[in-house]
DNA sequence: AGCACGCCGACT
DNA sequence: GTCGGCGTGCTC
């Protein structure tokens, strides 16, 4: 039997299948779906099977067998196999990006090469303290540690290795696998331990205390944990084993990230008339088993998890598995505990915050068929289960469902696309959608079909939504208040720090960083590899390249004139905390931002504090925004609302429009009424203005024209194709010839025409032209934005665009990188 | 990505 | 005359 095999490694002329022989005795446990490891030009790397054949074109000759399985259970399903071709095929990545996208990091294994001595060895040149350090290691060695140790024999090992004199094997290792934990436990019955516990001289007294402790625990113990709990040493527990009291075992043992806390039950809530509704659509597509994507559009507060809590069960009920996107951000405590609260160990958490451990247990758990429903950001979409029946995505317009890193793919995208295969549900949710989404659910259903657009427009419990107030900052300057709280923002904090309410400050700063600017000369601090500022760092006070990692002191005068007057622009949180304490002396306020949240779980902590009522505010970035849910919350104020409006992106007014929304959301979830407070400096912008009024609607008609007028989604789709090199002449030369050449592809088709033509299917190449960042780590890059219109394979044209340069010509090094469907095009 | 093969400068 | 620089080409 013959296997075909992706080889893990990344160049467009590997990126097809290379066919193996599977020895006779691994036959029955290969798979399309299994992890090997297979020898590949001299060296043993890993790959997966992703399909079995009786015979190869090349039978005989050059194949070679599998080396190794990786794991008893093949870590993919054929379904996903499948996925990874669509997604190399749309996102224009390899094959093997895809695949390894799908799996944990855990399971990356690397090759690890192992020498031994010959059968001749002794006898050969190599110098006698290695070959003692070889024999003493018991006669094998890990290649990299042995060169390590003698980096000055390096060639006289490598010759040995020609020679025969040392032997290799080489073995895949994964990066971690199961965790074992050394568990001691009770190796004589209870009675006889307790007499001998009795019988110890004082001078062993941990020994008896660790033996008592165990004995009242009536099970084994993990070593640490009975260390502590008996305050006994390790050696003293050693002790009690040669003694033949205890046993030493390791044991599997999960990394369960949320073990040590229980959840309370909880049951189903009654559902709103507008929640049933919803849940009555969603339970016939479920029951249908057909594939279906719906949009959930309701207004914050409305009780959206609720209806997904119902609507899983029903899933499970029918006995299909269940997926939960929500983003990274929103993945707190208490929306862990909801989940687990209602569906208990059947519950399996994805996330990046979890050690690379813990995720691979967790996603053990799901592969193993322990858990039905998967909670996690992005990259949960591809949870192993063998039976998809709901895809549920929170958030739905949120960006981070779009990998930014190659294989650049869009969670929506790829459920809906596995919701095909599964012939699943999915449910988008959101209080508001992007743009792309709504006008694809909103389309006339066609007869005897279910609307997809599911309406929830009330909050539960008939609470209304909060009171905005937009006030004109300009009008307060000219009034006289140069302070960053308008007159009307102050009262409402005095008012709410009398009545020990809550409130949550948003300082909306996307797109801006901390940088350095001299305010004589105007100089700022760029890095030298890259055509970007760098960013301080108030804690270590160095200044950081965020996307080279170059890393230099910040100075104390201006390097080019040398002037003192040097400045740290941007600090916005620490800024507003200070004015804060100077405006309402003894405020306790809590502060959410990069510097404070770069610690892992601190992010949890500050919520958690917040939530306890230790301080009065909550100050913070975008993260402030996500579905916080905090009851004594009654006032939301946003700083500045207009910053992320006026970026040089097509999406900044529905961005903003979003984050507007978002954060109003968070007063008055409960009993008390909520009040929000917008300053800005553009109020009479639709974005604004539409979010202040609540009225999705509104903004969606203001914001569709003008996406109709200029051209952008959802009136057409884009690509973006990014071109590096470290020449810009021979940059530029190879990216107008690029550009030539899709429009050369596009004309043939008789596609190549201008999108405002109002021709049904329509490219357009914009480009190429410099990009936003033109140079970064060293390199130059120039961009070229495909709009069109149709439906047309736009992946296909490009990769056949891309052919001339990047195969043959091994000379060309200009680097391409396909992003389609981009969320940021500048 | 590695590692081989292969054609030009500084040494014995 | 050789040792070794890293340019380009292949790996079932």
């Amino acid at each position: 039997m013959i296997a075909k095999v992706i080889v893990d490694v990344p160049s467009r002329q590997n990126d097809r299948p290379f066919d193996y022989l599977v020895p006779e005795g691994m036959e029955p446990w290969i798979e399309c779906g299994s992890r090997v490891g297979v020898p590949f030009g001299g060296r043993v790397l890993q790959g997966f099977v992703i399909g079995l054949a009786e015979s190869s074109s090349l039978e005989g000759s050059r194949l070679k067998p599998i080396a190794e399985l990786l794991d008893a259970l093949p870590p993919l399903l054929p379904d996903l196999v499948e996925l990874s071709r669509w997604m190399s095929d749309k996102y224009c990545c390899s094959r093997i990006q895809a695949l390894q996208a799908m799996i944990p990091a855990a399971l990356k294994g690397k090759e690890e090469r192992k020498v031994s001595l010959g059968e001749y060895g002794e006898s050969c040149g190599l110098p006698p303290e290695l070959l003692e350090w070889v024999s003493a290691s018991g006669g094998t060695v890990r290649l990299d540690a042995l060169l390590e140790r003698y980096p000055q024999y390096t060639s006289a090992v490598k010759a040995a290795l020609r020679s025969g004199d040392l032997q290799q094997t080489s073995a895949i290792r994964d990066r971690l696998s199961v965790r074992r934990v050394l568990t001691v436990f009770l190796d004589v019955d209870p009675a006889a331990a307790a007499t001998a516990a009795e019988q110890f001289p004082p001078r062993a007294a941990k020994q008896r205390l660790a033996l008592l402790c165990l004995l009242e625990r009536g099970e084994p113990m993990p070593l640490q944990e009975l260390a502590a709990a008996s305050g006994a040493a390790a050696s003293s527990i050693k002790a009690l084993a040669d003694k033949g009291l205890v046993a030493l075992r390791e044991v599997e043992k999960s990394r369960d990230p949320y073990g040590d806390r229980s959840f309370a039950a909880t049951e189903p809530l009654p559902l709103t008339e507008g929640q049933d509704k919803v849940y009555g659509t969603i339970r016939r597509a479920l029951d249908g088993a057909k594939a279906r994507t719906m949009l959930l559009h309701g207004v914050t507060g409305s009780g959206k998890t609720e209806v997904y809590l119902q609507s899983i069960r029903h899933c499970l009920d029918s006995g299909r598995q269940a997926i939960v996107l929500v983003p990274e951000i929103s993945l707190t405590p208490q929306m862990v505990e909801r989940f687990k609260g209602r569906f208990g160990n059947a519950v399996a958490v994805l996330h990046s915050r979890l050690s690379s451990g813990e995720r691979f247990d967790e996603w053990r758990k799901i592969r193993s068929g322990a858990a039905q429903v998967a909670i996690g950001a992005r990259s949960a979409i591809f949870a192993p289960f063998s039976s998809i029946g709901l895809i549920i995505i929170d958030e739905e317009h949120e960006s981070s469902y779009k990998q930014e890193e190659s294989p650049k793919y869009h969670a929506r995208d790829v459920a809906v696309r596995r919701a095909m295969q599964h012939g699943a549900a999915v449910v988008l949710g959101s209080a508001t959608p992007s743009l792309e989404t709504y006008a694809a659910a909103s389309r006339i259903p066609a007869a005897g079909e279910e609307p997809a657009l599911l309406p929830m427009r009330d909050r539960v419990g008939g609470r209304p939504l909060p009171q905005v107030e937009v006030v004109d900052m300009r009008e307060e300057l000219r009034e006289g208040n140069r302070s960053m709280f308008s007159r009307k923002l102050h009262s409402a904090l005095a008012d709410r720090l009398e009545r020990g309410e809550q409130s949550v400050l948003l300082l909306n700063r996307r797109g801006y960083s901390t940088f350095v600017m001299c305010r004589s000369c105007g100089y700022t601090s760029t890095c030298p590899h890259c055509d970007i500022s760098l960013t301080f760092h108030q804690k270590t006070r160095v200044l950081r390249c965020h996307y080279c990692g170059h890393a230099e002191g910040a100075p104390s005068k201006c390097p080019s004139c040398e002037s003192e007057n040097i400045r740290y622009f941007g600090t916005g949180t620490q800024r507003v905390e200070e004015e804060l304490s100077k405006l309402f002396p003894g405020i306790k306020v809590i502060r959410m931002d990069v510097d404070t949240t770069s610690q892992k779980n601190s992010h949890e902590k500050l919520l958690k504090q917040f939530g306890e009522r230790k301080a009065d505010v909550l100050l913070g970035t975008q993260m402030v925004a996500k579905g916080l849910d905090f009851p004594y919350v009654t006032l939301v104020g946003v700083i500045a609302a207009d910053t992320s409006l006026h970026l040089p992106d097509f999406r900044a007014a529905e961005r903003t429009f979003q984050l507007l929304t978002q954060v109003a959301g968070r007063a008055g979830r409960h009993q008390l009424p909520g009040e929000v407070v917008v300053q800005s400096y553009a109020p009479e912008h639709y974005a604004i203005t539409t979010a202040q009024q609540h009225d999705y609607e509104a903004f969606l008609r203001e914001e569709l024209s003008h996406r109709a007028n200029m051209g952008y989604p959802p009136y057409c789709r884009l690509v973006l194709i990014t071109m590096s090199h470290e020449q810009l002449p021979l940059l530029a030369s190879v990216s107008e010839g690029f550009a030539a050449e899709l429009r050369a592809l596009a004309e043939h088709e008789g596609l190549l025409m201008p999108l405002s033509g109002g021709f049904p299917r329509a490219i357009e190449v914009l480009g190429p032209v410099s990009s936003p960042i033109s140079r970064m780590k060293d390199r130059y890059r120039f961009q070229c934005v495909i709009k069109y219109r149709g439906s047309i394979d736009i992946s296909s044209l490009v990769r056949l665009a891309l052919k001339p340069f990047t195969e043959g010509a091994a000379g060309n090094t200009v680097q391409f990188s396909v992003d389609v469907d981009p969320q940021v095009i500048l």
